[in-house]
DNA sequence: TTTTATACTGTATAAATATATAGTATTTTT
DNA sequence: AAAAATACTATATATTTATACAGTATAAAA
């Protein structure tokens, strides 16, 4: 399936939300309010964007006559606990699934893949502490400053991420902890997925 | 709650069907239609007895703008959302309910009662931000240092508790924020429960 | 290099939609 | 017995909404 641009996603994240908290899926007008658009075909085109990606399906001479596809079932919504682990790792493998806990779809604004159990100190600025667990929708699509699970040669690790040109830069939110930066032309490094949220138990 | 009548339910199923079907909610004409009803007014006086029966909830001035209310999902583990509101108010009265949410039980160590949406910067140092969601456990047993949700005379607030005799702590997190000293002898404050855990959407 | 996709502003309008008002008739509650 | 709720038809209309058309600009693909 394509890539949706940083745009698309917010809009389809706007249609998410509004059918999580109203009910219903928003008017053009709506998103472009939301998203700070100031023609309604701003919003009707990314739409049409979606509806030729298959993300949804607009239902032609109704109002509000979107519907997100492939919308997984309310069956339940079983997502395992992964904790960072060995370097190398396949973080999804069997071995490494701590639990699964069962967590509402809708409650974060992206499908959670895994929750992600925060180890060390290196995001305690900003709210993201020991133990944490973090929730992680599985892509390979960021923006710089997003909350990132990255693979590199020797780790898996949670930092925000920058990318420009071939250099990444991995920031944590730790002032003790330094930035890692990595040059993709000698070393390797893989997005596995962004932060869309965070479970904490006291 | 009142029971509903012959026509009110196939109203109301005819509801479900619609967002079941095309994820959106019906108008006017398509109820009309569907239950053989020859006037739009027909379906909106229905409509208008399901909102006083509290069954739905009416977007007034949006098209489809119908929602179906205490929509509970088939486990169970549905949980509120409240919002930190005027002072006062009864937190668990229905129209503090922003949300409901499933979570699984064995997700935090004790039973959750509702989700209290933060607001304000007031324990941005222990990791709380603004519209974090903090899982309240209701009891009136703390321990000092518990993060609890007192009500005071005049306000709700969520802050460290301590008390020592009929002195009452209320402490921050947060060194641009003072900690509130309540003497119990003169003042009147309620423990209403004790933060157990948090969820933060991004 | 040309085309296609992305990312919008701005304007316009036909069609969809909520919603009010005026009735009639039956049943239920007070 | 009167009032209120139920259960509609019928008509009208202001507003909401989808959607088309005309542009501008940039980036990516062919």
């Amino acid at each position: 399936m394509k890539d949706l641009t940083a745009q698309q996603s917010k809009v389809l994240n706007c249609i998410e939300e509004s059918i999580n908290k109203t009910g219903f899926p928003p008017t053009r007008a709506e998103i472009c309010q939301k998203l700070g658009f100031k023609s309604p075909n701003a919003a009707e085109s990314h739409l049409r964007a979606l509806e030729k990606k298959d993300i949804i399906s607009i239902a032609g001479g109704s109002s509000r006559g979107i519907s997100i596809k492939n919308k997984k079932s309310s069956s339940d919504g079983s997502v395992p606990v992964i904790g960072l682990v060995a370097a190398g790792s396949a973080t999804l493998a069997s071995e490494n699934i701590e639990r699964e806990i069962n967590v509402d779809p809708s409650l974060f604004s992206r499908n959670v893949d895994y929750f992600l159990k925060v180890k060390g100190l290196s995001m305690i600025e900003d709210g993201i502490y020991e133990d944490d667990l973090v929730a992680i929708h599985k892509t390979n699509d960021f923006k710089n400053g997003d909350l990132a699970v990255v693979r590199t040669e020797d780790d898996v690790t949670l930092k925000y991420i920058f990318k420009e040109n071939d250099k990444l830069l991995l920031k944590p939110a730790n002032k003790d902890f330094d930035p890692i930066h990595i040059d993709l032309r000698n070393e390797s490094a893989e997005v596995e997925g962004i932060g869309i949220g965070l479970i904490r138990k006291n």
